[in-house]
DNA sequence: CGAATGATCGGCT
DNA sequence: GCCGATCATTCGA
């Protein structure tokens, strides 16, 4: 809010999802949702890279009724459903038809924290409150209705902003993806970037990967 | 601690 | 019917 710049419609038609990540942690979630605003920093995300990322829903460009959302023109969110509970909250990049996505999966809490904790059902002011995809939705109140909202519109009740902080990619972490190990050879892509020493990054999973990763 | 499990539902075979 | 880009909780060592 006092210098935040929102991030523009153009920035996110760059046709390499691996930069924009890059450029995007760091950057500001904002929410506003029935008057009520919340604001967390992306600290950790996951590139998916479409056509050619098995990882992806939109892996050989299968279009279904939930992926059409990740063809669209970059900019808008991509909100789905996981395990039947938890509203995964990505950001569709790249031109139209390219189905790139980039999945959030821990923020870092700026405004509105009392408000999170409420919708979490946390007492107290812990990690747990937005490390991990399904709890920062949970506390920011991204739902699957949100899905198609323009990121770059400052009336959305999801809008993306930069405040300036952390633009040195110097400390960024790459690392494998979590919870993709039937993707088979991208699993072990390291396309999950995270900020190094930011107490708010999910719990690195140990994920079993198919025998082939250690010394090979 | 770690491992196992239940929750809960839309998308897809 | 089955299963997932997950999480909270329980159970056992």
């Amino acid at each position: 809010m006092e210098s935040w710049n929102l991030i523009s419609k153009s920035f996110y038609q760059n046709e390499d999802p691996l930069f924009l990540g890059e450029q995007l942690l760091g950057c500001i979630i904002k929410t506003q949702i029935n008057n009520q605003i919340t604001a967390a920093r992306i600290v950790e995300l996951e590139i998916y890279k479409a056509p050619e990322d098995k990882g992806s829903h939109a892996f050989d460009n299968k279009r279904t009724g939930r992926t059409e959302t990740m063809f669209k023109e970059g900019g808008i969110a991509y909100v789905y459903l996981c395990y039947g509970i938890h509203h995964m909250f990505n950001i569709v990049s790249g031109p139209e038809e390219m189905a790139h996505a980039i999945l959030i999966r821990a923020t870092e809490p700026i405004d509105g924290q009392a408000l999170m904790e409420t919708r979490r059902k946390i007492k107290n002011p812990i990690p747990a409150l937005t490390n991990g995809p399904g709890k920062l939705s949970n506390a920011l109140g991204i739902r699957t209705s949100m899905d198609g909202v323009k990121l770059y519109d400052p009336q959305s009740p999801i809008s993306i902003w930069s405040d300036g902080q952390y633009n040195d990619a110097g400390n960024i972490i790459k690392s494998p993806r979590v919870g993709i190990a039937y993707a088979e050879e991208c699993a072990h892509w390291p396309w999950r970037f995270y900020l190094e020493n930011n107490s708010w990054v999910s719990k690195p999973l140990i994920v079993t990967y198919p025998s082939s990763q250690s010394s090979k």
